[in-house]
DNA sequence: ATCTAAACGAGACGGTACGTCAGGTCTTGGT
DNA sequence: ACCAAGACCTGACGTACCGTCTCGTTTAGAT
């Protein structure tokens, strides 16, 4: 057993850092925050922070992570198209529940591009898990029998978590009931 | 007409700043090159960058219009599928035509996330061009009977643009001839 | 006779540069002004304030000699203590007649210890023309009988302008009347 | 005692940041030199110079403090002429003591006219404190009864310091032993 | 009851890049 | 040849954050 040495970390500040640095993320935008920001808000030396986190980034993603810790619900609906229309309206009401929290994922997206480290974390805490969820699903209706033996599911999750950040990131459309109604519909017609 | 008084803008520093800022943002990424670094290798004074444009970003993206003016060709294949192929295609080299190119892509769609005036010019012409193009692409179908009275043309383009952007920015797949041909059917199937 | 070709130097530009100047380092302080601010404010070309002088101290400088015109007077009055007396006066006079002549002079001064040229200006135009005339009075003494034959001249030219300069530059007491009447007692006692 | 929290302030760094300065000063020219200059020849960074001082002028004034602690003696020599003498001389052996004194000097003066905040710090380190001594020497003459009631110690005070200050500044004369010999008579004889 | 060790707040540190400002020069068309 | 206009290169400015460091203090287990 590794006995724990000298003073524990503090639960406090931990918390305090992550709340502060998501809700200025939220409010101010996450560029306009800073590491000496954060501190002071937080009433934490910046070494506490860097201590634990590599950067800005990977304390907003994880405040993010502590936050949306109420996990998507994939119930069975019966069919292919009511499954996904269900999943989909899911992973959109999340961003629109709480303001601010889309900048804050298209921000985390921007870091990812700059920051190859962060990127890994990225896919590995935001990116894949929602992708597993998709894929689970289609599996689900290959063994109704609605998804044909030609279907290509990798294209077809790309395609929805695609448009999703694309319209996001490009600000190119809504991403609303009607969008995840289309995009049940396009996948359950691609899957055959 | 108004006579243009006073000493008429330098191209050769125009062109300088251009052609240094994409060679150097290709060369040793967007993130590190810097407004002194490009007018220290330009030749040219910082000013004479920020009175002609407002950010780093500005700078790159003209940059990278002025280098990409061959215009994306859309022949008349005839049928909607071999259209939607081709221009995939031809979409998809650009990128891989010169090395770094997707790089400083994915540091403007970056970049867009943080500068709400820089999204704007982002949009106009990287974005809405090239939406264009498929949309008329759409159109030539629909004018052939390939595209149905139900098929959706938005959710459509923002499928194949999200594909692309999504595994572009995310590092989720390949951006290749194998995706064209995939997305050429998804399209096509999708239009009926 | 060497012809003028080419066009005339404009003397309404000349004036409209020194005007402004003045105008300018009178009221908004020596060196809050600059060269664009004086051209930008005389409606006039930088080029050609730099054609005619090499820095604003040298502007600024003319300027004041143009102001400045009227002569000092320096009549007979009887005597040598009187005659310093009414100097003093007229000197001390002119830095109170406008305001904010007296910190262009401060400023002329201290741009002298930073610029080795204009110094040369500066003493020329400013101080010689000022001690040429003290000593000028203290020469009437002597052929009066007033200035012995021991007195050091250059020492209290010197004293007199020293204790003007001091106490404009560092502030430590007033210049007036009562300096006045002083310095004349001082020196008519020293050139005993 | 308010215990002192924090990182404490960099002794190391402060004496870097003085010498520095004032060496350059001394030898490249106060004009010369530039915060970026100093803080690079320091090995400091900017943000510490421009943490504990307001300009350049306030870093040079306390490096040629720092610099200048070898008060000046004011021995008893026995009659005010002498004492006078004595102070002359060694005040006029500062400058000449090491080269590049004067100039700095008389860049500190120049400053002052410019930067009033700075002006305040020069007369309270510079100006009044040699002041504050010329003053003691005539108070010890009053006492001996070599200073007659009717004698004017500011005017005479102004008058010594005057022309130190004008032959320096206006380069008008020498300032020397035979200058300390004068001012000591002149003054001696103004104070009966 | 001390001792050791790690985490803590505070804040100064060396650095990099920023965006601005002014200086002095150059290049137009026009007088 | 001079002029107004204004773009140009240069270089210093003062600021903002970065990530690191060094204090004195606090909090635990080990001695």
């Amino acid at each position: 057993m590794p006995s724990a040495r000298g003073r524990p970390r503090s639960e406090s500040s931990r918390c305090a850092i992550l709340e502060t640095a998501l809700r200025l993320a939220r409010t101010k935008g996450y560029v306009q925050i800073t590491m000496d920001g954060i501190a002071a808000e937080a009433n934490v030396g910046k070494q506490t922070i860097y201590r634990w986190w590599p950067s800005k980034a990977a304390v907003v993603l994880e405040a993010l992570r502590e936050n949306a810790r109420v996990e998507i619900e994939t119930p069975d609906c019966g069919s292919l198209q009511t499954d996904l229309e269900y999943f989909f309206n899911s992973t959109f009401a999340v961003a629109r529940r709480r303001r601010g929290i889309d900048q804050v994922l298209r921000a985390m997206m921007a870091e990812a591009q700059y920051d190859v480290e962060f990127a890994k974390e990225f896919r590995r805490y935001v990116i894949e898990p929602r992708r597993a969820v998709l894929f689970d699903i289609l599996e689900r209706g290959r063994a109704r029998g609605e998804v044909g033996p030609n279907a290509n599911p990798t294209l077809l999750v790309d395609a929805a978590f695609g448009v999703m950040w694309y319209r996001l990131l490009a600000d190119v459309g809504e991403i609303n009931e009607k969008l995840a109604k289309e995009l049940a519909i396009l996948l359950a017609k691609g899957s055959e």
